[in-house]
DNA sequence: ACCTGAACACCGTTCAAGT
DNA sequence: ACCTGAACACCGTTCAAGT
């Protein structure tokens, strides 16, 4: 179905307009539907462009390169992911509680289950130098910080152990984060396994890590 | 550095001389190096051909496609991984015992590391219809079986709990799994993070979890 | 059976050129 | 500034043809 140079050209589409709106974010977007639609190894540029009535190389102007637009996938993820934390952890001015922390647990994976290819972007090995794109990695302090506010929190209300090694903080991390693959990558989907019950057996051994002795 | 066709050419090497011994051996072989050297995602067929010295459809007599060759990879990573399990769980005239218990789950992370090529291909979703390629079903079920061997004669001895829910064997699987993601995504290596000390934190609560209570 | 080159329909990226 | 098409050096895969 290509543009055939006969042909008058429709009153609401003239030749040469331009992109209407914020190209870069309408990129962003694309690329994500994209992802969730057919996994970011389906992802190509050319498409992009194309179904957003783009040249193919429109792109260039708003990315350096294909890491650069999944970099920005990726900041776009963390501040999701930021939210949802934050939003799971609820007001600094209530007390902490076990409650409270099982909360952001589950949201953690809750998030990864509803967000499966933002996830992947944003922990995958498809981002690669983390650290060259600033407006990344300050993106996923962001979202780490909500974490880490929440543990001194119950640090400070005695429910979580002081001087917690990072080794420990690692394993936690590990639980939370492996289970989330496992999900997303459609590992846990047999009929027989109930998510809310692995969730659950996985927060209350990480609850253990975390609890004074 | 195109072949000449006017040079005269090399007598060791025949014009249709068919590739020594094993190409699909070769092939699975010279995957996994490029993988080893420059990721998944670098791995083309024609290079991998080209390194071999093979037409770039050769491998077509071997592999329907790209996915095909991945899959052997994986079968091939499996069988390696049941190695290493059975190996560091020993004799099975030999006692159950929580040591033996965590030389396995030593293993399990060890192998992560140092065949982060195999185990990405393995887990992450370059192999998608595992169902559908019986070799790679078959050698991750065996893989798996050394686990289940294992997990068995604990609890013959008592140091597993019985009727031990699925929800609980995924819990101790995605804690192993994701410390050994963040590992070999090189999430974790920060010169304060002792890894055997990441690894014990992780098994001791593993272990916790299997322990009758 | 196993291997080959030519061909097809794609990629990411660069570049000179247009408004 | 922002967008464009043409061009380059790649892909995976198919196919008719060779031994």
């Amino acid at each position: 179905m290509r543009r055939d140079e006969a042909t008058r050209r429709p009153a609401r589409k003239p030749k040469h307009a331009y992109h209407h709106g914020d190209l870069r974010q309408a990129l962003v977007q694309q690329a994500l539907v994209t992802i969730q639609e057919h996994g970011v190894e389906a992802l190509t540029l050319r498409q992009t462009g194309e179904r957003l009535r783009v040249s193919r190389t429109a792109l260039y102007r708003h990315f350096a390169d294909k890491q650069a637009l999944l970099a920005a996938v990726a900041t776009e993820g963390f501040a999701l992911f930021e939210r949802a934390l934050a939003e799971a952890w609820g007001d600094a001015a209530v007390p902490a509680s076990r409650e409270r922390f099982y909360r952001v647990g589950r949201a953690y994976v809750d998030f990864a289950r509803r967000h499966p290819s933002h996830y992947r972007v944003m922990f995958g090995r498809f981002v690669d130098n983390v650290a060259a794109d600033p407006a990344l990695a300050g993106s996923a302090d962001r979202a780490f910080g909500v974490l880490v506010t929440a543990l001194e929190a119950l640090q400070g209300v005695g429910l979580v152990r002081r001087h917690a090694s990072p080794e420990l903080a690692v394993s936690v991390w590990a639980c939370t984060h492996g289970l989330a693959m496992l999900f997303i990558d459609g590992q846990l989907s047999r009929p027989d396994l109930d998510a809310e019950a692995m969730v659950l057996a996985t927060l209350d051994r990480v609850w253990d890590f975390l609890t004074p002795r």
